[in-house]
RNA sequence: GUGGUUGUAGCUCAGUUGGUUAGAGCGCUUGAUUGUGGUUCAAGAGGUCGUCGGUUCGAGACCGAUCUUCCACCCCA
């Protein structure tokens, strides 16, 4: 087989088996979503371009799969950008769609498309493919499915508070112990950024700040020497690289080294109030700690920012985040300005950490719980009887469709994981009666019907 | 987008400094066994060595391009 079919780089085929236990997670998600009174919503896999370019940063727009408008579409491309061989100019004027990057954008168009009909605070969920442009990597791959939930139209801070207790509840189901919920604070980068008198290096600043862990602590000056924050300024913000203890401890650092930043004490006093309640209320198997270098998905976020570690010792990055965006919805003309939060489960990695732990549950793989052997016409129509009530009494059960050899019969339920097997012949007719066997025992019984249900479920 | 890495049977992999007809294990098919799967034994099928091009008398092996795998960077779930 030489030229064998194949799928683009990035995606991924899933077996039955890979199914269930996707489904296993997802069922678990939507629970747990909709205990917490989200609503579900969907948008198209694909949007105008102008819905998703320029919210994502550059490196997010080179990361957009554009999709190539319809038709003759070179004849309408201007002459200079296509002489210019300028790629950049002729996307614009070649593609007009492109492919869903995340559930966050989409969502907030959605809301301020709809906003007449909704009905605030707003609280929905969406599970959903997305798609990057990115090269694959373990853990990253450039068709996968995120989770969302987020709340529009309400400014408390009890949002952020239950999104943690959402983490923790779905975690807790998940048997997944050990994950941290890390939360930081844009403000609070802001406001060091402020103090350092490098506001306008607050991208860079968060980015280099983003590595600590990975690069360590010369690596990260080295980085911001090299984006022009000036080693003054770095001498000002090292006590962070060091900041250490519980979450409270944490916070009392940071308010010293802002306490000449409104925003930052702003910050503070946010993380302080959310700490507080999630100490009062208790978590079950998440631990909510402060990371003051987390500082992913900075274009949108605007207060709170999580992120979610795997338990120590998977190697994985993380397994979802989210954030509060206080003018997402202005991007698209909202008159005013709904300040939304939410977060996001990385259902593929979700997965492979599972599958690493050992963790998915035997009964989150159902197949068929009975096959009946078949042995001609007359002894199939007898089977399917039973069959058929069976599945009335809510048994998966099935008829083999062929009457091949007995071995090829067995083993296609042995292969199949099939617990049991009926054989039922001209004996099992005349009698009245089904013969049924336990694949793992071995075991045989001769039931009737009404035996064979109650001994099956 | 940058750097590295991988590709041989359905799967996991051997294949020496380039040399006749490319191998193993597992799986698959058939039989031993016409109403009993897993175990055992026997026989059999299955490959244009990712693809295209080049070097050579000769390429699975060497060179180039391309696709793919995995990893690191950028960035990110």
């Amino acid at each position: 087989m030489a030229q064998k079919p194949s799928i683009p780089k990035g995606t991924r085929d899933f077996s039955p088996e890979e199914v269930s236990r996707r489904n296993y997670i997802i069922n678990t998600l939507r629970h747990n979503f909709e205990l917490f009174g989200f609503q579900p919503i969907e948008t198209p896999s694909f949007e105008n371009s102008s819905t998703l370019m320029g919210k994502y940063g550059d490196e997010g727009d080179r990361l957009i799969f554009k999709i190539l408008n319809s038709g003759d579409y070179l004849s309408k491309v201007s002459e200079e950008n296509y002489a210019a061989k300028d790629s950049n100019a002729l996307t614009s004027e070649i593609s007009e769609k492109a492919l869903r990057y995340d559930l966050t954008v989409p969502f907030a168009r959605y809301v301020v498309q709809h906003q007449n009909e909704i009905e605030f605070p707003f609280k929905r969920y969406q599970i959903q493919p997305v798609w990057r442009a990115d090269r694959p990597q373990k853990g990253r791959f450039r068709e996968f499915f995120q989770c969302d939930a987020d709340a529009v139209g309400s400014q408390s801070l009890l949002q952020e508070v239950t999104f943690v207790q959402l983490y923790d509840a779905v975690f807790t189901d998940l048997g997944l112990k050990g994950t941290t919920v890390k939360m930081n604070n844009r403000k609070i980068l802001s406001g060091l950024a402020e103090t350092i008198g490098a506001s306008d290096k607050l991208i860079d600043f968060t980015v280099a700040l983003d590595k600590l862990d990975k690069i360590g602590e010369e690596g990260v000056i080295t980085e911001m020497l090299s984006k022009g924050i000036t080693a003054e300024a770095i001498e000002r913000v090292k006590p962070i690289f060091k900041v250490s203890g519980s979450f409270a401890e944490k916070l009392s650092v940071l308010k010293e080294l802002l306490a000449d930043s409104e925003t930052g004490k702003q910050g503070i006093e946010e993380l302080q109030y959310i700490n507080e309640k999630i100490e009062a209320l208790g978590l079950k198997t998440v631990t909510l700690d402060l990371d003051v270098t987390l500082a992913r998905g900075l274009n949108y976020y605007t207060g709170a920012i999580f992120e979610v570690a795997a338990p120590k010792g998977v190697q994985m990055g993380s397994i979802g985040g989210g954030g509060r965006y206080d003018d997402l919805t202005s991007i698209f003309g909202s008159n005013q300005p709904l300040s939304g939060v939410g977060i996001s489960f990385g259902l593929d990695r979700i997965y492979l950490v599972l599958e690493e732990l050992n963790l998915f549950p035997e009964q989150a793989i159902k197949g068929t719980r009975l096959l009946f052997l078949n042995f001609g016409e007359n002894e199939a129509l007898y089977c399917l009887k039973a069959v058929q009530s069976l599945r009335e009494a809510g048994i998966t059960a099935e008829l083999y469709p062929d009457s091949a050899k007995m071995k090829k019969q067995m083993s296609h339920a042995d292969k199949r994981n099939i617990n049991f097997v009926v054989l039922a012949g001209t004996q099992e007719m005349a009698d009245g009666v089904y013969t049924l066997k336990n694949m793992k025992t071995g075991e045989q019984q001769s039931l009737n019907l009404q035996a064979l249900i109650k001994a099956i479920s």
